[in-house]
Formats: C-alpha cells, sequence, structure tokens
RNA sequence: GCCGUUGUAGCUCAGAUGGUAGAGCAUUUCCAUGGUAAGGAAAAGGUCUCGGGUUCAAUUCCCGACAACGGCUCCA
C-alpha cells in the first residue's frame, strides 16, 4: 500500500475515534486529529470531570469499530466561514481555527461522514469500509497542550496505531515488547549498573561497582584515542561564581536551568551546566604564543542541570550527567585538521561499541529565530560554510537541520541508529567563534600581533549516561566482550573446586581478562542460568575435568552449543577480542 | 512545569466495605558435593513512599509533598 493511502486511511480513522468518543461522551470538545508515524491521533477536551483511563480505550475502540463498520461515505463540502461557525458552533476550539482559516483567506471544508462531521481540509478514504479494522488498535491516553503551547489549556490526546493489516499492526506490537525488553532502566537494574535514590533525587544516578566499571572502560578508550592525538587532560572544580556564566553568555540565557548556590556570604555561584567557559580560563592563565596552539584539553566530568521533572527520563535525561567532554584552541588555520581528528575518533570509537554506520547531520542555526543565538550573522554563515565544505572534503552524506545549532555555534552531529531500528544522536563536533570572543581569547602570531583563536567542542560519547542508556538497548545489555563489566565467568562444580577455581580467576585476571567466580553452594545448571541472564560472554565450569588438564567446554553467551577449547586457546582468544575491541 | 496513571519486602506481584499484611524469586542458615538455564528445608525480611486531616482506629478515605511510568512542552 502506498503511504499516501496509508495516510487516508489513518486520517479517516481519526475521524471515527471522535465520532466514538461523541458518542460516549457527547458534550467533548474537539481538538484536532492528524495521522502520525504509525496511526493517528485526536486530542479532546472531555467535559469537566471526565477522564479516560487506558481501560476505557477498549471500550471506545469497540464502539469506534461499530461505527466504521457502518460503511459511511466521507462527503466534503466548501462552507463559508459563517456557515462553518454556525455548524462548529459548540466547538471552542474549532471556531478559533475556522477564524484563523478564515483570515488567511483559506477554503473551509467540512467533511460527514455517517454520523459525525468535522472541519477539515480532506485526504479521506471513500468509504469508512476502507478502514481496515484488525489493523486498528487504541493503544495509548495522554495529555498535550492545544496547538502545542504551554499557554494553552492541556488536552486529552488519544492515540491509534493503525497498519493496513492485522500482521503489521501485530509486527508492530511486538517490535514495542522488544523495546520495552530492552529498556535501558529495566536492564540497569537487572545488571546492577546503577540505581536512583528518593534520597538522593531524581535525575541523579548512581552507579554500581560494575557499573562504574563499564563508563570507565569505555571512558579509558576514548582517552587513549584522544591521547594518540595530542590531547591532555585538565581538571576543573563544578561550581564556578556567576561571572563566568556571565561572561560566556549563558547566565542571560540559562539561569533556569542552573542549579545555583549562595553562599553565606551572599556570592552568587553555579553548578556547571558545561565545561567550555571553565576551560577557557585554562587557555588564557597565560599569553599563548602561536607556537604552543593547539592546546587540547579533555576532561571526563559531571555537569548538571536543573531540568524539570517531567522531562526526567532514565539515563537519557538526567540532571547530573557525565561529558567526556574535549575543547581544542587553534588557529583558524589549523580547524579542518583537528575536526578530523575529531572526525577519526568518533569513526573508531562507534566502530568498536558496535554501531556500524553514523549518519552525519549538520546541526545550524534556525533563521527565523536568531535571537537564541550568540553573535553575529556573518560569523555564523561562514562557519555553517565552512562546516558543509569539511562534509564534502570528508566525502560523507550529511543532512542538514536548522535550529539544531548550540547556542555558541553550529554542529555537526552524529546518529546512531539502534539495532531495532531506533536514531539517536551520539557524537557531536562544534566549531565556536563567539566564546573566544567573549572571553577574548587570543595567541600571539608570527607578527607579534594578537590573533582570535577558534575554539572546538568535540565530545565523542557526549553523555555518557544518556551514551550508555543507547548502548544497552542497542545491544539488550549484551555488550562486546572489550566492554563487559565480566567477560568470563568461573562455575565451580562444587565446594571442593573452589579453591581451584580461584587460583584459575588468578591466572585469567592476570592475563587481562575480567573474570568472576560463582562460589556459592548451588548446582551448576542455577550458576549457569543466573550467569546467562547477566549476559556474561563466557560461562566456563570449573570441576575435576577442567582442573586435571581435559579441554575445557566454554558456554559462549547466545550460542546453544558448548565450544570445546583448552584453557590456552581461550585465555588467547578472550585476550584477543579484548585487545582487537570485539 | 502541565495532563493522566501509579506507589505494599531488594525484585515481580497478591490483599482487606477502615481493625497495623501474604506469595514466588533474591538474602541468611542447615542439608545435599551436585557437570552446563531453578536440588531440598528452615529462618529472617514491611512505619503498606512521606507529611498532614477525618476517625475510637488509616496502609485503606480526604488533602499535600516526593518518586516512577505514558505523553505534552523543554533539552545550551
Amino acid at each position: 500500500m502506498d503511504q499516501e493511502r496509508l495516510e487516508h486511511i489513518r486520517h479517516s480513522a481519526a475521524h471515527m475515534l471522535a465520532a466514538a468518543v461523541l458518542e460516549l461522551y457527547p458534550r467533548t470538545k474537539l481538538g484536532i486529529g492528524p495521522t502520525v508515524e504509525n496511526g493517528f491521533y485526536y486530542d479532546f477536551l472531555f467535559p469537566q470531570g471526565t477522564t479516560v483511563s487506558e481501560e476505557d480505550l477498549a471500550s471506545i475502540e469497540t464502539v469506534m469499530k461499530k461505527i466504521i463498520s457502518g460503511h459511511h461515505d466521507f462527503v466534503g463540502r466548501s462552507v463559508t466561514a459563517v456557515e462553518a461557525e454556525s455548524e462548529e458552533a459548540d466547538q471552542p476550539f474549532k471556531l478559533e481555527l475556522i477564524k484563523e482559516f478564515a483570515g488567511e483567506g483559506k477554503n473551509l471544508t467540512i467533511y460527514e461522514s455517517g454520523p459525525f462531521k468535522d472541519l477539515c481540509r480532506g485526504g479521506h478514504v471513500d468509504n469508512t469500509s476502507e478502514i481496515p479494522a484488525d489493523g486498528l488498535k487504541l493503544h495509548r491516553v495522554a495529555g498535550a497542550y492545544w496547538r502545542g503551547s504551554e499557554k494553552n489549556p492541556m488536552l486529552t490526546r488519544i492515540y491509534g496505531l493503525l497498519f493496513a493489516t492485522k500482521e503489521e499492526l501485530d509486527s508492530y506490537l511486538e517490535k514495542l515488547e522488544e523495546a520495552k525488553k530492552r529498556d535501558h532502566r529495566k536492564l540497569g537494574a537487572e545488571l546492577d549498573l546503577f540505581t536512583f535514590s528518593d534520597l538522593v533525587g531524581a535525575g541523579l544516578a548512581l552507579w554500581t561497582p560494575k557499573g562504574t566499571l563499564l563508563r570507565n572502560t569505555l571512558d579509558d578508550f576514548v582517552w587513549q584515542l584522544r591521547k594518540e592525538r595530542g590531547y591532555e587532560k585538565v581538571t576543573i572544580p563544578h561550581i564556578t561564581k556567576k561571572d563566568l556564566y556571565e561572561t560566556s553568555g549563558h547566565w542571560d540565557k540559562f539561569k533556569d536551568d542552573l542549579f545555583k548556590i549562595t553562599t553565606r556570604e551572599g556570592h552568587e555561584f553555579a553548578m556547571k551546566p558545561m565545561n567550555c567557559p571553565h576551560h577557557t580560563q585554562i587557555f588564557n592563565h597565560v599569553s599563548r604564543s602561536y607556537r604552543d596552539l593547539p592546546q587540547r584539553y579533555a576532561e571526563t566530568t559531571m555537569c548538571y542541570r536543573d531540568e524539570q521533572t517531567g522531562e526526567l527520563h532514565g539515563l537519557s535525561r538526567v540532571r547530573g550527567f557525565t561529558q567526556d567532554d574535549a575543547h581544542v584552541f587553534c588557529r583558524e588555520s589549523q580547524v579542518k585538521e583537528e575536526m578530523f581528528k575529531i572526525w577519526d575518533i568518533i569513526e573508531a570509537f562507534y566502530k568498536a561499541v558496535g554501531f556500524n554506520d553514523l549518519r552525519v547531520r549538520l546541526s545550524l542555526h534556525d533563521p527565523a529565530q536568531f535571537e537564541k543565538y550568540l553573535g553575529t550573522k556573518e560569523v555564523w554563515e561562514n562557519t555553517e560554510k565552512q562546516l558543509r565544505e569539511m562534509v564534502a572534503e570528508r566525502g560523507v552524506e550529511a543532512f542538514e537541520a536548522l535550529g539544531e545549532a548550540a547556542m555558541y555555534g553550529p554542529k555537526i552531529d552524529f546518529m546512531a541508529k539502534d539495532s531495532i531500528g531506533r536514531e539517536w544522536q551520539v557524537a557531536t563536533i562544534q566549531i565556536d567563534r563567539n566564546q573566544p570572543e567573549r572571553f577574548d581569547l587570543v595567541c600571539v602570531n608570527e607578527q607579534g600581533e594578537k590573533e582570535r583563536v577558534v575554539m572546538v567542542h568535540a565530545a565523542i560519547m557526549g553523555s555518557i549516561e544518556r551514551f550508555l542508556s543507547i548502548l544497552i538497548e542497542h545491544h539488550a545489555g549484551a555488550f562486546p566482550v572489550w566492554v563487559s563489566p565480566v567477560q568470563v565467568l568461573l562455575a565451580p562444580v562444587s565446594s571442593k573446586h573452589v579453591g581451584g577455581a580461584r587460583a584459575l580467576l588468578n591466572e585469567l585476571t592476570e592475563a587481562g581478562i575480567r573474570t568472576g567466580i560463582d562460589e556459592a553452594d548451588e548446582t551448576i545448571g542455577n550458576k549457569v542460568r543466573k550467569a546467562a541472564g547477566q549476559k556474561i560472554p563466557y560461562i566456563v565450569v570449573v570441576g575435576d575435568k577442567e582442573l586435571g588438564g581435559e579441554p575445557w567446554m566454554i558456554r559462549v553467551r547466545g550460542q546453544k552449543d558448548q565450544v570445546k577449547m583448552t584453557k590456552e586457546e581461550f585465555i588467547e582468544k578472550v585476550r584477543n577480542e579484548i585487545a582487537g575491541k570485539i
């Protein structure tokens, strides 16, 4: 079925949803009912005191299907604004739309289908019998502001899924189930990686030893890639005087999102929401010669933003998060080379963690809202042109996104697709000519003159928290061997094998393999079950045979049959995988 | 922040028109020395999220806070 036809079907179904709601709740006021990616929604203002629960959806759905089965034709007719207003007299939201559309000189049409009529620009099927009722499911109810503005009243939005066939609906529902199983919030608890505490507060993740190992493993690799390219580590405090952000321009635009601290002497401080302003002060504490450039500062450190409670979500959106941040201070002539170095790091890193094809997004400013940004139009346009050239030179396909730029400059963002096809922004490279201006960052050039430097911002994982939410879901917790907190689990057959297993533990650990041991007095079957649930890559049962020098039967994650290998072969194999970032 | 739903043991969930609660898994101990996805038994574990109110009595009803979930808005 072609997309346009599916759109018509979904939009027609939205009318039927409204019809069903009016039948069950006659005094309901109607918002709008467009199509969305996998179906449609309709916004309603229910009569005072009515709430619609998830269970009520089933009865609405039943009524909806009954109306659909009435084989009603969709009949449209043009109306004047006055006619439209009289027909929709008891629908305040429709009246608002009529007024607006009439003001814009648009033609108004009303579509009738059986018992229901609606102001609508069209795009329907001819008859409701064309709506595939068995591909339909009302699945969610949510709040949504009228016309998307938080200044407007909150309406109740009912989402429906609608596919051409039942099979497609079922397969989509299966996909949702699969996503649920992979949910990082669930896996984070099951794999004992992180937790939240009501005492500590919402959006403040606490990392267990295993989770910390995971973070550090990834961060160490990023650092290795950076170190090879001339980066140096720096360290900054997590708070700053207000003055720093007044100079950077952040205080003005983002003061609501800062955690603020007032000292006993009445001075205002803030928790840092980013690191660049601090890093400028390290660059700027001595005069720099062009010979000292580029200065490349890297630091993995936490930032804090006072996100609204309703926006928090697992690790994806938190109040305290860790950036693997880096800033390069360089001359204009060095920008491209530095950008490409970062690009190389990003490619190497994402390949190693199992994301193969990153999409590249050019995140540009939104010309319609230029007041959101720092700096002049000219600087922005030049920088954006430069980014386009670099993308072209790099020979990659990039898509452009208006309004996705940072406050101080445009970005090249990298988008990763996870294993069930969802796309996420991960790494980012940003060119910044505004903060060097504001902090007066210069070097002395060959002519002995002051020369303005350029800042390049480069986060590889971005926020480690958000990155891990994506990584956990991408691999469903079954991380590549080099990333896994525990790479090999030893399971002694009985208590008399514990000593021998401990010796093996030392041997494997010496070989650089993260090894665990399950010494519990339990059956071997139970130990295997638990280790498999922990998604540990290799499980080795240790009994008389193994300790007696016979080949091992290794249980490999994801494989049904065990693999036979000598101890030496096994150690070699795992070491190679760790070294090869597999 | 807004709309809606929810909050009972570490986890997953039962439960009572208002009379302080129960299971499985996990934990601890004992028995079993067990060979690749749950061996057996016992014990321990709860201010029923927190704070107010109504009541002889509140985990249960009411109000408020906090937190989680689904969205909206936001995301430097």
